[in-house]
DNA sequence: TTGAATGGTGTAAGCGCTTTCATTAGTTGC
DNA sequence: GCAACTAATGAAAGCGCTTACACCATTCAA
């Protein structure tokens, strides 16, 4: 494995002169830049991360902290943050949280920060106030997607206000008996997404003066499977049924439709339904939702990250509310006579 | 933040010692041991990453190359792998090398090669010989999971056997106009996979003198999405339509159903539909399928890579079968008189 | 013309660990 | 009782880069 100082001999230059030109710091003189570039070709050169990451103290490398990456808002999340930081030069370690809060600490302490990255991305996760202390004691720009992190910046959406439009989107339509499909306490635990979003479909009820009622808002993990499931329980009982369904995800919202096929209801006929997220299932079943593209989400988190740790100018910190798009398919209508 | 000199001078011990005892190779007295383990507490103190892996050569990261996250398999092994690492106090970097050929070579030379990584895992990825060669040169143990890679180690599933099964189930039943839903051009490209299902697929059918129709041979891109819209010209046409679809994946052979739905079609009476993965989702569907656990063998990956490196015993290629079970549901029965 | 920038380069001092080697103390075999 | 080990430790030499500093050569403003 060719070194640094192999290039410096071929090409007739010093080490410090080579690491220069091939970083591109420092000046240079374009004879000399070529004369390193074209040894460090010949040679196969890559410099080593440890060795320069020690030496510089930047590693090129971002940290994305999920609790999953099976629901399709986090797959999203993650793939646009790989595609951003692959552009930009940059390696991505995945910490993919799933099982937990054992885990999680050991993740928190022993991983991230051993200043294996520049800086961290966490999609979706609540961390408790040491946790974010920790997190910005150490120097490392912070980017939380998703959901709150006081003292971090954050990218997110209006959870409670979009959930506010899509319930008053039903209440316009007429509908008044509207059940809610949210996430169950598993999740809650990280991820205090479901909890706003809930708290915004109370809110648009209530201000239309319309009763929550408690056996409305049925909790599912956030699967089309679970959210079927509870569905199922939802609209086969005897009980009075809803007119219409807020998931509070679009993978729900569909679990919800398919379970009102399963009893012969007709979307939107007898039951509305609307989710929430921008799933490209979503058009094949006509769902009625709000995009909120998260793919974008997370390489906009990119940019401002590496603007920060480019530039200088970190501690800023930023809560962007990134634009979603309110998107009417079929899934929602007047409610049945 | 502490380093271990740090750690040393408050244990009254030498940095070597230090080390030493927090590593746990070499002999250290259970004394130093625990006045090392003491001292670093109470400092907080965590060894930088970049700094031992350039003195020892071990990283203790694994890259994990995948064409995509978002389909059902790929996160699955992600989640497995990630598991997997994290309980071995392994890092993981993540390379989604969905955009094509040309980020993946920079992916392949710049960041793979670059010794940021102990280990390499491929996922459903056909590499080049050329690209293989590097890997291996570079004397980092690789292991492909779900594609063949020559000289490496593999696990995986006998694709072309399997598909034989799906679709000699269909043709004990009684089936003889069986359909295949496989993968299209775009996938082939990095991801033999849906080429060896469908090899299967043609296998069996002319074994049991059934012809292979082109047109009932059709692609999409493993989405469910996306099945459902060539299904829907499968099922929708004025020719002659098949009894039942063998599909690549879970994910499309729902989409098939729901084609099916669509007109009115009922599964498994009008239609038989037979799946290949195991998601989760095929239970909500009644879909018979053939279970292959990803999550399973990202874990696996992860243990025969580990013990190679721990172990030393690296240069043994080892191709894997991993177990599969054929899960028969409600969406295959006997055809439509 | 002179002092101050600025450009281009090399020397060498680290970055924070791991590990070899040397040293001393403690065990064991016969 | 002495050679031959093993255990425990520290000093110090790297690992392969980056970068502060020093130096000389230009260029430029005044």
């Amino acid at each position: 494995m060719a070194g640094i100082k192999d290039v410096a001999e071929r090409a007739g230059l010093s080490i410090a002169t080579v690491s220069r030109a091939l970083s591109g710091r420092g000046h240079v003189s374009p004879g000399s830049r070529e004369r390193a570039r074209a040894a460090a070709a010949e040679l196969g050169f890559v410099p080593s991360y440890q060795a320069s990451s020690l030496a510089s103290g930047r590693t090129r490398n971002i940290g994305l902290v999920v609790p999953t990456v099976r629901r399709w808002y986090f797959a999203s999340v993650v793939e646009g943050v790989s595609a951003a930081l692959l552009d930009a030069g940059y390696d991505l370690t995945l910490y993919n949280i799933t099982e937990g809060a054992v885990r999680r600490r050991s993740i928190l302490q022993d991983f991230l920060l051993r200043k294996r990255v520049d800086a961290v991305i966490a999609v979706a996760l609540a961390l408790t106030e040491d946790e974010i202390g920790q997190m910005l004691a150490i120097q490392r720009p912070l980017v939380g997607i998703g959901g709150p992190l006081p003292g971090a910046s954050t990218i997110r959406i209006d959870d409670h206000g979009l959930a506010e439009t899509a319930v008053n989107h039903l209440i316009r339509l007429g509908h008044s008996r509207i059940a809610h499909l949210t996430g169950d306490s598993v999740y809650e635990q990280d991820f205090k997404i479901p909890r706003t979003r809930r708290a915004g479909y109370e809110q648009a009820m209530k201000a239309a003066g319309l009763p929550v009622r408690r056996s409305w808002v049925v909790t599912a993990d956030f699967t089309t499977e679970g959210a079927y499931a509870v569905a199922r329980d939802l609209l086969g009982g005897t009980a009075e049924r809803p007119t219409a369904v807020f998931a509070a995800s679009d993978e729900m919202a569909v679990g919800a439709i398919l379970a009102a096929r399963d009893f012969g209801f007709r979307v939107p006929e007898d039951l509305s339904v609307i989710g929430m997220d921008g799933h490209e299932l979503g058009e094949l079943f006509g769902l009625t939702t709000i995009d909120q593209d998260p793919r974008g989400q997370g390489a906009l988190a990119v940019r401002l990250l590496l603007e920060g740790l480019d530039g200088g100018t970190d501690g800023a910190v930023a809560n962007t509310e990134y634009p979603t798009r309110f998107v009417v398919r079929r899934s929602t209508a007047v409610p049945p006579a």
